[in-house]
DNA sequence: CGCGTATTGAGATCATTTCCCGATATGTTG
DNA sequence: CAACATATCGGGAAATGATCTCAATACGCG
């Protein structure tokens, strides 16, 4: 995500913090600055070790906890995938993903079609929704060229 | 599921093993079994406490093993969700899940308008599509309820 | 600027999953 | 249907990822 983009996200999760009464720290800011220039959906981890060059010496827990913070605030949003660890998303507006259910890696997919979907009525469950992900299941490149070259053994 | 789908599917399993030289042992028919009578996509760990009562003593690696070799098979699926646990879904066929990003909980949702897509062309990426899901995120009745209730205080 | 309170840092702890290796069971072949 | 080669199992240990606790700190309000 470009340099005004990510300003502009920081500028909306100030605002949030104010309207609800919570804090906004050097750190929940620094750590929403560094997801938004990560891509390919990084875990906690990963997150930390971007963050440690900027503020050395945070902890670890401070960053879990800096994440929720911020995924409970919408400034980003937790990927749902099939793999063990956790893993962020800075990207809010409608797309989807390609889910390897090899590897469980996954990878972003655009498609027009797939973002003019109804979001169909879930009150029967009394279930807010606030927006939706297609995830399209199946085999990724590598996994498919590995799988190719056991094969031929 | 009922007692017929479940023998249909254990035959099926059966079926594949020979086909590709997998072994169909005693172990991974019984958690096979098992993961078909839980709804609620089931946990590793609640899928061992199900199968221990039926194959006393048998190991916890055992059941992660088989079920991801059930899962490598497609006699089950590993479910997407925001979760750090591994959960499973014994239903192949079509079909979404509503998707709390408050507790990370999942549900079925079935809806024929969210069945009918056409699945995009994704060869730009070499990643072979087999089928999809919907996921639907929002916040469940109890989060709600539960934030309602804090709200007041 | 000062106060009350939520957040941070550090390490311990917990939960879940994976690894290792000797023992066992599976599917195949004669 | 017996014997063999080999994948799988069991059990315990280890790794990985996330959460808890509590004293010290810093945020935001007035």
């Amino acid at each position: 995500m470009d340099e005004p983009a990510r300003t502009e996200r920081i500028e909306l999760f100030r605002r949030l913090c104010r309207e609800r009464g919570e804090r906004c720290t050097v750190q929940r800011r620094v750590i929403l600055g560094t997801v938004l220039e990560l891509d390919n959906h990084p875990s906690a981890d990963q997150i930390f070790d971007a963050v440690d060059t900027r503020l050395p010496g945070i902890a670890r827990t401070t960053v879990y906890r800096a994440l929720d913070h911020l995924a409970r605030m919408g400034v980003i949003t937790k990927a749902c995938h099939p793999g063990r660890v956790a893993r962020f998303d800075p990207r809010l507006e409608l797309h989807h993903h390609l889910v390897c259910l090899r590897c469980n890696e996954f990878f972003d997919f655009e498609n027009d079609s797939l973002n003019k979907l109804t979001i169909p009525d879930t009150s029967a469950f009394g279930f807010e929704v606030n927006d939706y992900r297609v995830q399209l299941r199946g085999i990724c490149k590598s996994c498919k060229e590995r799988e190719k070259k056991e094969e031929s053994k």
